[in-house]
DNA sequence: TTGTATGCGTTATCAA
DNA sequence: TTGATAACGCATACAA
């Protein structure tokens, strides 16, 4: 170690081996690190002049906090984690980046993690995370184990389940899927449809895509509709599996005169294979969707689609977090309205 | 273990007040915190018998590692930073998701900041970035600011620019967009089209954006080829914008015979607006575009397209900021490959 | 193999 | 208004 430097500070930065600290400041300005500390988080506690001084040398330093030890100091982080599966398709980063920006607002940062489809459950992630130190968790679009949320718990971190089943643990930002549904049902009855088809998400992952496929059971058992098991398809989201489904349909010529699509992308899908296969739209066939990317209403011919809030789950997930992490009480989150998005699609059902 | 308590150590958990620290562990093991610390670290510096006897007091304590400490003490937080606009929409996602994926593989967790619009820059978001102690970054899409590029020189960390001109400063994971545009202009050419038209981003916010309109304009110079002016669009990318954009151009019927779009997002908009507008493709007019979302080939009628490497740069990033992160001199990134997706479209051009 | 003690950079408490 | 100083929880060099 070369010379300390016990007593008066150096004139420059002599060594610029580590970025500048609190330290570093108040030895430039003259003052003790508790001076820059309160200058840099309550200014109006200090005096103008010393202000001046210590912010000049913050600036000459071009010091950053270090927020490892702020975050040692304080027991917070600022920051929230978030377990986002399949991130890269599907709806699900329009829903991140809404509730990003609702947390950057507040100066949160989000802390992205995908669940490891390796190990038993996500504990492993969500351990990574709470080892971060995220001040609350947002859980997504996964089927809560009981240990995370017992890990949750334990660690007292605040935490929203978002898009999941309304009896999920945990407060939860989602929509009324029930009502989702039967708006599609509904809409395609009264068109006079009497029997359907389904591309989906695979019930076998998706607590979600099971209740989903349920209330669309329920929803056609009260008006006398039923879905053909030939023109079922499970699948992930996005365009191509939803063109491939759609072929598969389209091979086993089921006796169905519409298809309900559980997303926007499988839904453009679908229409781009019977597009190809020729099959008209909606003279033969016709198609609704779920609608969670807002380009489903563009589509030709004029798909009739239930809106889903993905963006609002997001704001309200990250207004609910914040709430709770400033020890606010929050009431307690509604079920976010859906909507149908009606064309002008008078085309009655064929057959 | 029931007895363990060799000395006296709360026969149970006094507080739960806050989680347990490696203190009450070695206190419950009956070992020092240090021999604690070993064993999560390297547990073969340790004895079978008292491994065996402080996993037994993590295991009862529910202990996790406080982050903020052991960042403090080793100087480094396993986590990484990224910088990403809009990535709600586009290709970015897919993008994060590889990035995010290859981190998290080494035990990086990714922190996601969108640059927001308002500051001057998006000095203030890297600047949370590096209070939060990032052991590296990843820029996309930006355009860099020399003061960011100072910050991260000056705090030494190693970061990556993703998708970004070649020359810019730092190591820079992209791809060849001069040959990327020279493929679709190379094909169109050979069908025999001679004016053309561009869906694109907007080149007033995007360098990017930019340097793609000239790469098309230099290869459409080096057959001879030409954009005409009322079939140029610039917007954002999406479905909708695609949407609108070539309805936009439609009704300025400007002579072409082809468009380029430069996402597949902005081609599946394109078709579905001439579609609805009864324009047929590509007997009336072709499309070809940059796909980078898997998606165009699927699209009807078969559509040309670049395929863009867009997983791979973010696989790239992260195995290049793991090098840099661990010492290691990694080569010089090479700009990954682009390719183009020939479909079994013969149609010569119209007119 | 294990224990002890120090440092990491802030915040916060308590005096001055 | 400011300064000294004690946590904060962990890693690690050094001793034993």
């Amino acid at each position: 170690m070369p010379a300390a430097t016990p007593s008066l500070p150096p004139p420059e930065a002599p060594n610029a081996a580590r970025s500048a600290s609190l330290a570093d400041v108040a030895a430039l300005a003259g003052v003790s690190t508790g001076t820059v500390s309160r200058t840099l988080s309550k200014p109006d506690m200090i005096s103008a002049a010393t202000r001046q001084r210590v912010m000049d040398a913050v600036e000459r330093l071009g010091y950053v906090a270090n927020g490892a030890a702020r975050a040692l100091a304080m027991r917070r982080t600022r920051t929230v984690g978030a377990i986002v599966p399949r991130f890269g398709s599907s709806s699900f980063p329009a829903l991140v980046q809404a509730l990003e920006a609702t947390l950057a607002a507040e100066g949160y940062t989000l802390l992205l993690s995908a669940p490891d489809p390796r190990p038993s459950y996500e504990t492993s992630i969500l351990r990574t995370l709470l080892e971060r130190g995220v001040d609350a968790v947002a859980l997504l679009g996964i089927e809560q184990p009981p240990q995370v949320l017992a890990m949750l718990a334990a660690h007292r971190t605040p935490f929203v389940t978002m898009w999941a089943p309304p009896d999920a643990a945990g407060h939860c930002i989602g929509f009324d899927e029930q009502a989702a549904a039967s708006l599609v049902i509904e809409h395609l009855a009264g068109l006079g449809h009497r029997t359907l088809g389904y591309i989906g998400g695979r019930t076998v992952d998706s607590e979600r895509a099971r209740r989903r496929l349920n209330d669309l059971g329920l929803a056609c058992a009260k008006r006398g509709l039923a879905l053909h098991p030939d023109a079922m398809v499970e699948t992930e989201h996005g365009f191509r599996e939803g063109f491939e489904a759609m072929n598969a349909i389209a091979q086993r010529r089921p006796p169905v005169t519409a298809i309900v699509c559980g997303s926007d992308y499988l839904a453009a899908g679908a229409l781009a294979a019977l597009d190809q296969a020729g099959i008209a739209v909606p003279q033969r066939l016709s198609v609704a969707s779920f609608n969670d990317n807002d380009f489903a209403p563009y589509l030709r011919p004029p798909l009739t689609t239930v809106r889903l809030p993905i963006r609002q789950i997001g704001e309200q997930a990250g207004r609910q977090l914040l709430a709770r992490m400033h020890g606010t009480t929050s009431p307690v989150p509604a079920l976010l309205p859906v909507q149908l998005m009606q064309r002008a699609s008078t085309a009655a059902a064929p057959r």
